[in-house]
DNA sequence: TCTGGGGTCCTAGGACCC
DNA sequence: TCTGGGGTCCTAGGACCC
């Protein structure tokens, strides 16, 4: 046995309100001021991130940008520029590959990084992490924070613990003492309605979760939350994130400025969708025979209608008809509609066949057009939007074209 | 305060088959 | 004629995360 061997290490990297850092680092008259990245004031939305300046007037990601604003009316609101997110983003996980052979990105802002037996090369963690960290802010400007811990669910929490600019280590044997230094609702996997209905079990610290018999919070949660909280309050990683996702799926929503009972223009925003869904779905070459529908009352109120068919969904054209079958079967148009939504489940790998046998092909030629459409947009095209979705008489209502290529029917 | 958009996983009931 | 239990698939809803 190599006397060196310390066991396992895992590092989770943090980006530090990372939409706004870039920002800020993009636009030198931002710098030091509260910025706000999500929907503009005047519009629904919440805040999608924001600096820490802003943070000072009390607002925080997830908040409605309208009570955002009321906190803080001179903040920069901004939309996202999520291209290019994405784009400083790819640069510092491409900085982590050089640290390790095995990173694990789990969002835009946040990945692991298994650095097990990485001692010898870069010496003890706080070591390699401080150099990280420093690479990170020299070559893109970014903050990050790191947490050091010999699984990925407490290096997981370990990031958040010193945040801002944090680098923070659990060492082994020391992660029940870790744990209990940190809030309940800090857990990761413990969200607001699980943290209520402890509460009223009168548990509201870890140590007092920990103590809780397992078959108390199997009755509790069901066997899998109670073994994932179980695992979690000891420190023994749950295993959240699975390097191979059982499922995988496409969506894309649009909640309207207003809710509305236009059959119009609802029934456009869903030819919209489809057309969105189709073209990434066929962009990262995978198929569905499944769609599911989502809408949203002006209540809040939430429902999904699906259908799984026999053949693999082809064309936008086919979603959308789908879409409006699913949508008649849970709305009689006397509801108003604030959220319109479709998605793709159970995605598997490859390419829609040509042919489908054993079913007819009303839609073949539909699709061939789209794919031409998909291509050229693959290929940046400047904007390749169906006309139909585009095109509006005067009186701003969608214009019903009868020629023979636009035959999309937009009434329910 | 009036609540985005994109995801994953779990549960529970019903259908269907052996 | 009445009654098993297990497995798998589908559906709808819900919790949670960034």
């Amino acid at each position: 046995m190599n006397r060196n061997f310390k066991g396992p290490l895992y590092f989770h990297v943090d980006m530090d309100a990372f939409y706004s850092s870039v920002e800020q680092a993009d636009n030198a008259e931002y710098r030091g001021k509260p910025v706000i990245i999500g929907a503009l004031p005047g519009h629904r939305g919440v805040v999608a991130a924001c600096s820490y300046e802003a943070r000072e007037y009390g607002v925080h990601s997830a908040m409605p940008v309208s009570h955002a604003y009321r906190l803080c009316k001179n903040g920069i609101y901004l939309p996202p520029r999520m291209e290019r997110y994405q784009e400083v983003s790819k640069q510092i996980m491409d900085i982590f590959n050089d640290y390790s052979p095995e990173v694990q990105q789990i969002s835009i802002d946040e990945a692991f990084i298994n650095m097990t037996g990485t001692e010898r090369l870069f010496g003890p963690p706080e070591k390699s992490a401080a150099s990280l960290k420093k690479q990170v802010k020299d070559i893109t400007g970014q903050i990050i924070s790191v947490g050091i811990a010999p699984n990925k669910y407490l290096a997981k929490i370990a990031s958040d613990f010193d945040k801002p600019d944090g680098l923070y280590r659990v060492f082994p044997g020391k992660e029940e003492e870790f744990l209990d230094r940190i809030k309940l609702k800090d857990l990761w996997g413990l969200g607001e309605k699980t943290l209520t209905r402890l509460e009223e079990l009168n548990i509201s610290t870890i140590p007092k979760l920990r103590a809780l018999p397992e078959g108390t919070l199997v009755r509790f949660l069901g066997k899998a939350g109670a073994s994932y909280l179980y695992r979690a309050v000891r420190g023994i990683d749950p295993g959240i994130y699975r390097s191979d996702p059982k499922s995988h799926s496409i969506s894309s929503e649009t909640t309207f400025p207003a809710d509305t009972r236009d059959k119009e223009v609802i029934n456009r925003a869903l030819l919209d969708i489809a057309h969105q869904v189709m073209y990434r779905s066929s962009n990262e070459n995978m198929m569905s025979k499944t769609l599911v529908c989502k809408i949203r009352f002006a209540d809040f109120s939430t429902t999904t209608v699906q259908q799984t068919c026999q053949h693999y969904l082809t064309s936008a054209e086919e979603l959308y008809d789908l879409a409006r079958k699913l949508l008649r079967k849970r709305w009689d148009g006397s509801r108003e509609v604030r959220l319109i939504g479709l998605g793709l489940s159970s995605l598997e790998k490859g390419s829609i066949p040509r042919q489908r046998d054993l079913f007819s092909d009303e839609y073949d030629r539909k699709k061939q057009v789209e794919q031409a459409v998909f291509e050229m947009k693959k290929k940046k095209w400047p904007a390749v939007i169906r006309a139909s979705l585009l095109k509006k008489t005067r009186n701003g209502r969608n214009s019903s074209r009868k020629d023979e290529d636009s035959q999309t029917d937009l009434s329910i």
